[in-house]
RNA sequence: GGCUGGGUGGCAGAGUGGUCAUGCAGCGGUCUGCAACACCGUUUACGCCGGUUCGAUUCCGACCCCAGCCUCCA
């Protein structure tokens, strides 16, 4: 087996993947702040994760998969000035912060499985581990590299003397142009570890500490769970690229002056997806869920072999024109799968070049690529292409060998029109068919005659 | 303005110092009662200007444009 090479933010380069502990992978995806929906932007970073667990695990090595949820202390400006995200959600909708959370905490799953992405070993919240944020600050306090304001606690980033290097910030030129309050911060680059309340109104999340009531800002969440449940110095910790110069360069520095790791030996980014020419953001609040795409006639794995068709670190263009171009392809390729019957065995010479892709930082288009290249190969016979492509969507997760032409969810009367049509069509009465079929049309539905028969499908509005 | 990254054919999107990415769409066929589906064949490309080289889309430099971060963010 081909050594498996992975794109390291902190090193800027590709390089052997050797797991810490032989035979396990410590892997940290940073999940989501659960103050709304999450956007097919959003999902398509958990599914670059969820490829990247599966190639591990293709790869043969148990994988500690560990997902976060940040119910707590992610504030509407990254520069501590800002609001909680989850207060702020919890009283324009006038709903208690708590139910929030777990409302859009289950709706994420829900995606997530939609997509048919592999659960976590660990989901763990913030709002459960405010002892281990306690107790790291205090160490941090106790080491010192904090100091206190009126509002919190906060890291002092000018005591590490390579503060930013994951994002190569050029921390000098960052104060010169800073157009952020810098408020009581020493400087610009430090951020909250606790934050108190504010007298004059209650939280409805809120905790003691030693330093007065308040909450946890948010990097501490990452650094303080992460080592709890994978240690000081794990494997691969991934996230958004948005995440590269601030998040994960805090966290960095807060387990660097506690720890003195760089808390893991991968720094794997999955990059945005962007709607003509901008990012999809949730402030903006008119983005995609996954539901859009669903209601639009689309299914979550459409948008999955979507995905699959740009490299996680490229940026890539959501347009609907596109998302129907990889549909028709997926359509195509599950009756292909479909009709080469009965898998036989897999073809050594397509695993190994498939293997070659994926192990070369998970080249998923090029994977994608070689199965087409499968498709129209004369000198496979179709048991060994089914097998293959079986063996291939072990990493896909596309769920070939479930597809199965169907006509579910297509009204009885419909079906009735269909069948009536089918019987007028070996009557050769083409006339009587094809006024059934403007009949199917009229309820919103086509028909094609398929090598399987009838074909049934909601017409695009 | 500072920092990071990118500009590929109608669309999306790989890749490489000199022979094909791939998918969708288009065009021409096969099939079909007509269509659609499926299949076969096929057209269009590497932002701009210099440099290195026998040869650059691929390496180097300038320029233009775009995205991300510095302000909410996957």
């Amino acid at each position: 087996m081909l050594p498996l090479k992975l794109f390291d933010t902190y090193e800027r380069r590709v390089r052997e993947f050797i797991p810490l502990v032989e035979g396990e992978v410590g892997l940290y995806a940073c999940g989501p702040t659960v103050y709304n929906y999450a956007h097919i932007g959003n999902l398509r970073t958990y599914l670059f994760e969820d490829c990247l667990r599966r190639v591990l695990e293709f790869n043969g090595f148990k994988v500690n998969h560990v997902v976060n949820i940040t119910d707590v202390g992610h504030l509407t400006s990254d520069a501590d000035t800002g609001e909680d995200k989850m207060e702020l959600s919890a009283r324009e909708t006038g709903r208690d912060a708590w139910q929030l959370a777990d409302f859009y905490s289950e709706a994420f799953k829900a995606d997530l499985i939609h997509l048919n992405t592999l659960a976590p070993k660990i989901w763990c919240r913030a709002t459960d581990h405010i002892v281990e944020q306690i107790e790291f600050v205090v160490d941090l306090e106790t080491k010192g590299y904090t100091y206190r304001t009126s509002d919190g606690i906060y890291f002092n980033s000018r005591k590490l003397n390579n503060y930013g290097y994951l994002a190569r910030l050029d921390v000098d030129g960052l104060q010169a142009g800073a157009r952020v309050q810098l408020g009581e911060r020493q400087f610009v680059t430090d951020f909250a570890l606790w934050k108190f309340s504010n007298a004059k109104e209650q939280r409805q999340m809120e905790w003691d500490s030693p330093w007065g009531v308040g909450f946890p800002g948010w990097h501490i969440e990452c650094s303080a769970m992460s080592a709890k449940y994978l240690g000081d110095f794990f494997d691969i910790h991934c996230g958004g690229e948005d995440h590269i110069p601030i998040h994960h360069t805090n966290e960095i520095a807060q387990t660097e002056a506690s720890r003195g790791t760089r808390l893991a030996n991968f720094w794997m980014h999955g990059y945005f997806l962007q709607v003509k020419n901008a990012k999809m953001a949730k402030s903006t609040g008119d983005f995609l869920r996954l539901e859009t795409l669903i209601e639009a006639g689309y299914s979550a794995m459409d948008y999955r072999y979507f995905c699959l068709t740009a490299h996680y670190r490229s940026q890539m263009s959501f347009s609907w024109e596109s998302l129907t171009a990889n549909q028709t392809a997926l359509a195509r390729l599950y009756l292909h799968a479909y009709e080469w019957g009965a898998p036989g065995d897999v073809s050594s010479d397509y695993l190994d070049r498939f293997i070659a892709f994926i192990n070369e930082d998970l080249n998923m288009p090029r994977a994608l690529a070689l199965v087409w290249d499968m498709v129209r190969d004369d000198e496979l016979d179709p048991g060994t292409k089914k097998a293959t492509l079986l063996k291939f969507d072990e990493i896909f997760g596309l769920q070939i060998a479930a597809w199965q032409p169907g006509i579910s969810e297509v009204p009885q009367a419909v079906l009735d029109l269909a069948d009536a049509r089918t019987q007028a069509r070996a009557d050769k009465d083409w006339q009587r068919a094809d006024e059934l079929r403007d009949q199917i049309a009229d309820l919103g539905y086509a028909v094609e005659d398929t090598r399987e028969g009838p074909k049934i499908t909601p017409r695009a509005t």
